[in-house]
DNA sequence: AAAAAACTTTGTATCGTTTCAAATTTTAAG
DNA sequence: CTTAAAATTTGAAACGATACAAAGTTTTTT
């Protein structure tokens, strides 16, 4: 029913082989050429990846894992992904593993019996055993956003405590000095190193930290700054640790009717395109998306070809 | 390199056929069956879907065109689509076209030679010209969310220009008079529809309705709606209509000042998780995500098993 | 205990593509 | 115009799995 190779040899009079050399790019004589490229056109022809793929051992197709599809900050990370792949023609298949383990394992089951040529995963949890079935295989793996605690698969990260401790300085430093962070969920290696940034800031300079976990939701970071500024009237400053729960903070702020000025500062993580026109004056910590999901790409690309494991950690702006 | 099949029956001592039985349901003596399984795990098989589709002509895998990565009504959709589909034993590869035509067509491409059984597209625009390849081909697609002009693909929307009107029509009954609605992009047939639901309960009930362009995006609805409320402070009702701009216009509103109360109504559309949280009292258009997904899954599956084209509407709930 | 029936396993061909040595054609050199 | 060298094309054998008819078991019936 699908039109094949064979199809093409029979309309141009010529042999499978051949119109396979004309698509690896061999030379292939002018009129001969000419006479594929009218049956392509003709045929609608369009190759076969799976019997490409069982005879080369390579799909040009690579797998991303992500935690969840409703996580604007991941989605923006595999927009990037596709962007530096595609240039290198590779495809990509897109698993969403709703932050479980256990669907993380079935995923990378999955993507192995579509024998893509290597993983991108941000992980689920620190730990990497999920991943194992690939890993024992040889086949590439890139960790993106979080650590895991495998030494075989590479790492791109930004330095996360870094990051949030100058944060925190920069607001300690303008005065502020009752601070609440909103911090995720404390079973990521990135939400502690964070926290732990914060915690090392508020200390060297002698200010005072409120903790208040936010779940790693809108709706937690929400709730956590409205309780946060309930109890503490006299905050000075709020700083909300990743994506959704700065957009969640914010509207808090708003609704208890928090000005951004002088008294009181608020700082958000990665969500550049809104918060900043809505809460001007906020600061914000940005993550290098673009680079973090170009670095991955060809991180991986380079363990397809035979490169070693890397760990690799980006810097994070502030704005 | 990766283990086969052909591993599989020289460790039992079996021939591949028995072994491709047993996977396939046939009844393998015990003593076999038990040999195969302890195989399995020790040589960690996974099976080859590329070699089986090859033979099968059956990939067990299906395609999903998503317009943007970053629309989290439409990635709550996939999420439901997976979710039906994972229970058929189904898997996914899903595309981010970007909201562009010609990444859709060259997507579609993608998945034709990743031979999947069908595809489920949310289209980026009316126009169905980028999905011929697949539907030439008799491959079953069906679009989710908005219609296209094609009668050999299945349609699954919902009755947009109903829910539009009646959401309006209750705030109409509710007295509030003057209204602006922060519409989507007129080239999409699901925006123009609900446009269009609001102007007939306008026009009937004696309404005055303000059109605001909102260009489905948080920014768009933020700015659309921050201009209808300062070119008409008498306004009595905002209406937004889709997921992104009803965030962006709750924002306005809060940042307006203005309460939700018998002077003034807010309803947005979709978005039930954060807003009715955050603007208590406010109405809310909800398109059944849930059964969409479901509907179109259930919809493609019946294709590939030779059924015919269906278009169904569904119909949203008025919270 | 032999024959029949029912159940399992096996060989071999095949899916659509690429590989690679061998055969053929073209071009360049003498 | 021959012949050597270079460039194209070809045929047959994979890749890993499944289909199917044929062969080999086991179980049941007589």
């Amino acid at each position: 029913m699908a039109v094949t190779i064979k199809d093409l040899a029979r309309e141009t009079g010529l042999t499978a082989a051949t119109i396979s050399a004309y698509f690896n790019g061999a030379s292939v004589r002018p009129y001969n050429r000419e006479k594929i490229e009218r049956a392509i056109d003709k045929l609608g022809y369009i190759r076969n990846d799976y019997a490409r793929a069982l005879r080369t051992h390579r799909s040009m197709t690579i797998g991303v894992l992500i935690p969840e599809l409703s996580n604007m900050f991941f989605t923006g990370l595999v927009t990037e992904i596709e962007e530096a792949l595609r240039l290198k023609r590779y495809g990509l298949i897109i698993c969403d593993c709703r932050s479980d383990p256990s669907r993380e394992r079935e995923a990378v089951k999955f993507l192995q019996s579509k024998t893509v040529d290597g993983i991108i995963v941000m992980p689920a949890t620190d730990s990497a055993s999920s991943l194992m079935s690939a890993v024992d295989k040889r086949l590439p793996v890139v960790a993106l956003d979080n650590y895991t605690e495998s030494r075989s698969i590479s790492h791109v990260v930004v330095n996360n405590r870094n990051a949030a401790k100058q944060a925190t300085e920069q607001m300690l430093a303008q005065g502020h000095r009752k601070i609440a962070v909103i911090h995720g969920d404390e079973k990521l290696f990135t939400s502690r190193e964070r926290l732990a940034g914060c915690r090392n800031a508020a200390a060297q300079a002698d200010g005072v930290l409120i903790a208040e976990q936010g779940g790693n939701s809108v709706r937690g970071g929400y709730e956590a700054a409205k309780k946060a500024l309930c109890e503490h009237p006299d905050l000075q400053g709020l700083f909300a640790t990743n994506y959704e729960m700065s957009i969640g903070a914010a509207v808090a702020l708003k609704e208890c009717g928090k000005q951004i000025d002088e008294n009181f500062a608020f700082t958000g993580f990665d969500c550049a395109k809104i918060l900043p026109v809505l809460c001007p004056g906020m600061h914000m910590v940005l993550q290098p998306a673009h680079e973090l999901g170009a670095v991955a790409a060809e991180t991986l690309l380079a363990m397809i070809d035979g490169g070693p494991v890397r760990n690799i950690i980006l810097n994070c702006r502030i704005i």
